[in-house]
DNA sequence: TAACCGATTAGCT
DNA sequence: GCTAATCGGTTAA
């Protein structure tokens, strides 16, 4: 069983690499609809969060460190980190270099190689496949071993829709710190995110 | 000791 | 169907 069957991939093209030379804030809401594949599997990104160096939130505030250098990188790379430990997290590079900002990837929906997901996670149902940051990684097979890896290249391939789309925003999960910037972002209403966007007040 | 989390459990609609 | 709370676990400050 698989989703999004409607879909004509002929029309989706790669992402310019140039996209990435500028701020978190608005790359983090333009790859939201992308289509993400690692080593020929993954799906479409539903969930992202933006983190810059002025943000007492990011890995980055405190300046460069053997296991944040990838943040200050070129950008259009892969930025992967450790999380409490036990999971990993995917970061996409972005600003001019030596800016210190990334993109976190929060959820998919998976779309290709869904048997290879389910047997990576250990468990069937594809709403609790990708849908948190480590629990991507896991499904689509991303560790430390790929910091620093360019994006515009194998094993990643970053292809963006044809039509634009409607993009949510709301404050970023997990944090402790600038907790009033709403830099989160993602489809409203999608089944595969990490946790649902908060109804706006209106 | 705090951190960009996941799995499980308990309780709600 | 959904949300909140708890706890394990490694790293770096």
């Amino acid at each position: 069983m698989s989703t999004r069957l409607d879909i004509d991939w002929r029309n989706w093209k790669p992402i310019p690499g140039n996209v990435f030379d500028s701020s978190p804030q608005e790359v983090a809401p333009f790859i939201v609809g992308c289509m993400l594949l690692f080593d020929g599997i993954g799906g479409i990104i539903v969930e992202t969060e933006a983190y810059d160096q002025t943000d007492p939130a990011s890995h980055s505030y405190r300046g460069c460190t053997p296991g944040n250098r990838s943040m200050f990188g070129p950008p259009a790379h892969a930025y992967v980190y450790r999380s409490y430990g036990v999971h990993w997290c995917l970061n996409f590079v972005c600003g001019p270099e030596g800016y210190g900002s990334a993109v976190l990837i929060r959820a998919i929906e998976p779309i290709v190689g869904l048997e290879k997901m389910q047997q990576r996670r250990g468990l069937q149902d594809p709403r609790l496949l990708c849908s948190g940051p480590g629990r991507l990684t896991q499904a689509l097979g991303i560790s430390g071993q790929h910091d620093g890896l360019p994006l515009d290249q194998h094993p990643f391939v970053l292809l963006q829709p044809p039509v634009p789309q409607s993009i949510a925003t709301g404050p970023r999960i997990g944090i402790n710190k600038a907790v009033e910037k709403p830099w989160r972002y993602g489809l409203a209403g999608s089944k595969f995110l990490s946790r649902p966007f908060p109804r706006r007040p209106g």
